[in-house]
DNA sequence: TACTACTACGAAAACGTTTTCGTGTTGAAA
DNA sequence: TTTCAACACGAAAACGTTTTCGTAGTAGTA
């Protein structure tokens, strides 16, 4: 076991100064060219690197971006990772991802213990406790220490950052578009409570497509989960005392869900039922009959968000400070769980 | 925005000298009550915290680790990314998460990064390019300069480090016994090519299965699948021309594949044909029918993982340099795609 | 009074870099 | 021979900590 070679044993095994080393390595004219390519050899001979540790130390960067999400198993959020970590490595950053577990307080201590010198900035998508309680203070503090934050997906409006979205409300327009297109004419809404920005927009998307095509919009034929645990139960019930013929989930889990409870019906899935899905995930394309579904594309929204920090950190702090919000499209997936048009 | 609070701002503000605030907080005897209360009095009130750069130049250690994984867009992954990052956090450790895309060269270029500086130690699961090269000279590497390694899942036999996997040999032979205690005859394996070491033990189990039981070892009723991507061709050839009741398939998406053609061909799951996967995803608990499948228990290889980094980082120096192999359990868990026992 | 022993604090080194500034040595021009 | 620039290099500060060691000042003891 050999200790990592720095600049100062360098310098002692050749004989020089520790700045004649780190110039020579940097190429700077000011040493001779005898001494610098002897420098420079017997650095490639040693592998010689820089420690980063102490390279950030005297940049007051770290070239890591900090990335936390409110759960790692879930295909959306594992697709953003994806996202963000390639345009990181392109430009040469590291990629520290935390976890909240949707816990408002491990958000906090998270943020706490990056900020700390840990990341140069932070991409982000809110805990659904944060969210609830409508408590952003850990998020203006690092914005005030001069910590560039990117919002997406779950963001909270009033934050001054840039941010990263899909377009919610489009994309359930779409979805509840296409179920009036295919002849649907009693279209149920299995959506989350308010407080999620998802949920609360989808439901918006439902609302305006049903008006935009002159349909009436029945309270009834919307339910509003709150527990993930207690979904499938209550869809069930939710399903069974009501006569629907196209079916607009905003996740893929209610989705499937649906598809099942509507199959222990007797009906036919997607003769008697049509049903639509919110986020492209493997399950969705998978399960039988597939999942038509709506598809958030997130290993974009990773990229763009993931480029809109790295611009941040690497402008120059006299440029002025404005936010950007950009909205990837959503998309329409058509697959087997709804009719073809007719 | 205010630039953080450092040690000499406070000294600077107080009148002391930087030792005396660093020693005040730490709450040292050395310091007298008066001005030490004072001290973090001043500190709480505008919230100062040390910078953990600083911290990790000073200490030689960064209190992050690094995992590199071969994709993060898998349930597995994912779940072993969870488990690391709770015992981590709990030891106040964080996260660096790096991806190889399954692409040698990435990998290295990875551990490189990681290595000067970033992270105390790796945990590591091998890029398929890099099993099929066996080229581990990037292992060796980062070992040789003292830093602890552990590999999981996907590991290099020879390389001298801890090492978390699950026992595919038992797993595979489990799930093959269960085949055949429900009265299966001609037992199917649809696996990897052999350089993935997962597929060549679970191959293994399923030979030990079958001779243990008296049955005859069929190599035409092998299949080894080298491309993800021609899976689900490959699958439906390979299954129209042969006669089974059981069938083991490796991972998840050759269990799907498998059980989409038996029904094409017009058998059903289960009572047809028994179809076993391994990895206990999202897709095999709702599929339609739910897969029986070897469960991994990707949680608990990530926590064993992290303790086992840990427990080396933190060891003193003096202690023996020894290497742990620990082998955790797979389960079986049975839902709809095998018969009941008769 | 003179010595010792605490007490309470500060100076400085160290971690590994980069960079500014200073300086001794050359060679050439005057 | 003197002067001055150019060249090639070194010293030291800085980033933010922790820690060792040194030292004023005070109090207690003989």
């Amino acid at each position: 076991m050999k200790p990592k070679l720095t600049l100062k044993k360098i310098a002692k095994e050749l004989d020089v100064s520790i700045s004649t080393v780190s110039k020579a390595l940097r190429d700077s004219p000011e040493i001779g060219e005898e001494t610098r390519e002897k420098i420079k050899a017997f650095a490639k001979h040693y592998n010689y690197k820089p420690n980063n540790i102490a390279l950030s130390l005297k940049n007051r960067k770290t070239k890591t971006i900090g990335i936390i999400i409110p759960e790692i198993v879930h295909h959306f959020f594992t697709t953003v990772i994806s996202g963000v970590e390639k345009v990181a490595n392109e430009m040469g950053y590291n990629v520290l991802v935390c976890l909240s577990d949707n816990s408002f307080d491990k958000e906090v201590l998270n943020m706490e213990m990056l900020a700390n010198g840990s990341t140069d900035g932070f991409i982000l998508s809110l805990a659904k406790e944060t969210m609830q309680k409508g408590d952003y203070h850990h998020l203006v503090e690092v914005i005030n220490q001069g910590m560039p934050l990117v919002l997406f997906d779950r963001v909270a409006e009033d934050i001054a950052c840039d941010k990263v979205i899909i377009d919610d409300v489009t994309g359930g327009k779409k979805a509840v578009q296409h179920l009036i297109d295919i002849g649907c004419k009693k279209i149920a809404l299995i959506s989350t409570v308010d407080y999620v920005s998802v949920g609360k927009l989808r439901t918006h998307g439902y609302k305006q497509a049903l008006a935009e095509n002159n349909m009436s919009i029945n309270e009834d034929l919307i339910l509003k989960i709150e527990e993930m645990e207690d979904s499938e139960a209550e869809i069930e019930a939710f399903l069974k005392e009501r006569d629907v013929d196209g079916i607009f989930a905003v996740n893929e889990h209610f989705a499937i869900s649906a598809v099942k409870t509507v199959q222990e019906q007797g009906k036919k899935v997607p003769d008697d039922v049509s049903v639509i899905g919110f986020t492209d995930g493997e399950l969705s394309k998978r399960f039988i009959p597939s999942l038509t579904t709506v598809s958030q594309h997130g290993m974009k929204m990773g990229e763009e968000s993931a480029r809109l920090l790295i611009e941040k950190l690497e402008r120059t702090p006299s440029e002025e400070d404005y936010y950007k919000t950009i909205i990837v499209e959503t998309g329409l997936v058509i697959r087997n769980s709804t009719k073809s048009k007719k």
